[in-house]
DNA sequence: TCTGGGGTCCTAGGACCC
DNA sequence: TCTGGGGTCCTAGGACCC
């Protein structure tokens, strides 16, 4: 059997826990630059708000509703989650940290156990000692325990927990494919048109059929279904195969010169990234796109790939290779909305692919200098050094944040402080 | 006016090898 | 008329996840 724990409405819990006047009201949190939805309170779901809306379709629910709008606070919420997966790893032997708020957690050789109340512990634990409401489905597949915790969470009435173990049919029959885990948009149309509406009808098609049109990765969903085990739980933290960082830009960026800079900032913070998974990269993609929803204008998107002469980690030949990118890509008559750099083909030190007779990047100089620029800027912030070619900071912010709540628990200034008066706690001395 | 960011896996087709 | 078999690697594109 496996457990999932996933935290309820998981950004707007966190941003509850400091913040209880939050606590019964309409709450959103927002992506990235203030554009979409994507994380919405039992509220906010009763006034309609989609997963993944458009901010300004919403907005005028602030004045009318009530509703509470965030920013995305990523270092709060980051915190939060590895608090809660510390507290998992007491409940299971393994535990597989699938997303920011979610973990699958093995209980083979646990079916002697009471899983329910075993189920109900992790719950009261995790919401006593971080404060965060989560929901736990018990079965013995992964695609079956996907629908055990969303069981759990539609129920109200219910105390956040649902096992499913034997015979599953009347469940499967009550979930509509497009609710299946693997399933998405556009399998949902497709299983629609073919008159299979529910998990049930997918768990009994053919083999063969399910193999033809939704791949492997169908048939794999199909057999889970039944109740045999094709996905594993995988508790490696796996190294990332690509790493990229992406934005985009608040207003359009027409000109080559801030576009310079900008692809010059990508690049060094995927060279961060990369050597945060002590990794070296082949290749870096350099990206560009006009705005594809302003149809009256024109559009224009390209993408150009660089091939190191020998796998890097260093921030340097990135932002040069990522320069070079543009150089052959950028459009002049263009207004630019996106923007990104890739890295890929990513290997252990010393392991990837060299091109080139002679690597002209000095390894152990370049090695020591990222060093020196990942300890400064994480001891002294973010972009404390950087390369000449990047932004200098002074042109303003490309990408907004509207209402940001504070660090909380990783920032000592942005501690949470609370005023006690002595009428509220009387005995107690006040500090 | 306004529309995120960061990933994975699979397949088909082309180029190439012996 | 008729034109092999068995591979690998790469890329682009499509699907999915949170």
């Amino acid at each position: 059997m496996t457990a999932l724990v996933d935290v309820n409405n998981f950004y707007v819990s966190c941003e509850r826990v400091f913040n209880p006047r939050l606590r019964g009201v309409p709450v959103v949190v927002l992506s990235n630059n203030d554009g979409c939805v994507v994380a919405r309170s039992e509220e906010a779901k009763k006034l309609g708000i989609a997963m993944g809306q458009p901010f300004f379709e919403v907005q005028d629910m602030v004045g009318k509703n009530g509703l509470q709008v965030y920013s995305s606070n990523y270092a709060l919420y980051g915190d939060m989650s590895a608090r809660v997966m510390n507290l998992l790893r007491q409940f299971a032997p393994e535990v597989e940290i699938y997303s920011i708020d979610e973990a699958f957690l093995d209980f083979t050789g646990m079916e002697h156990f009471d899983l329910y109340a075993r189920a109900l512990e992790i719950r009261e634990t995790i919401l006593r000692c971080v404060g965060l409401p989560v929901c736990v489905g018990v079965a013995p597949t992964k695609v079956l325990v996907k629908i055990a915790n969303r069981l759990a969470k539609k129920d109200k009435q219910g105390n956040g927990v649902r096992i499913l173990s034997g015979d599953c049919s009347d469940v499967l029959k009550s979930v509509e494919t497009g609710d299946i885990w693997g399933i998405g948009y556009q399998y949902a149309a497709l299983l629609q048109r073919n008159g299979l509406k529910t998990a049930f009808d997918l768990a009994h098609a053919s083999d063969a059929w399910v193999r033809k049109h939704l791949s492997v990765t169908g048939l794999r969903i199909k057999k889970e279904l039944l109740g045999q085990p094709c996905i594993k739980t995988d508790t490696e933290v796996p190294a990332r195969k690509s790493i990229g960082t992406t934005r985009s830009f608040r207003q359009p960026v027409a000109s080559e010169a801030a576009l310079q800079a900008l692809v010059a900032d990508f690049a060094a913070r995927c060279g961060e990234k990369l050597r945060r998974q002590n990794g070296e990269a082949s290749i870096l993609t350099l990206f560009l796109q006009t705005n594809r929803f302003a149809t009256d204008q024109p559009q224009y998107s390209a993408l150009f790939n660089v091939s190191f002469a020998a796998p890097t980690s260093s921030t340097l030949p990135m932002v040069h290779a990522a320069r070079y990118a543009l150089k052959r890509i950028f459009r002049a008559g263009y207004e630019y909305k996106r923007a990104g750099i890739l890295l890929s083909s990513i290997t252990p030190p010393g392991n990837g692919p060299q091109l080139a007779m002679f690597d002209p990047v000095d390894r152990n100089k370049h090695g020591q200098l990222m060093m020196v620029f990942d300890a400064l800027n994480v001891r002294y912030g973010r972009n404390t050094i950087k390369t000449g070619a990047q932004s200098t900071g002074r042109q303003g912010r490309l990408t907004s944040q509207c209402k940001l709540s504070a660090r909380f628990t990783t920032v000592w200034e942005e501690m949470l402080s609370i005023k006690i008066s002595s009428d509220a706690a009387p005995g107690y001395p006040i500090r």
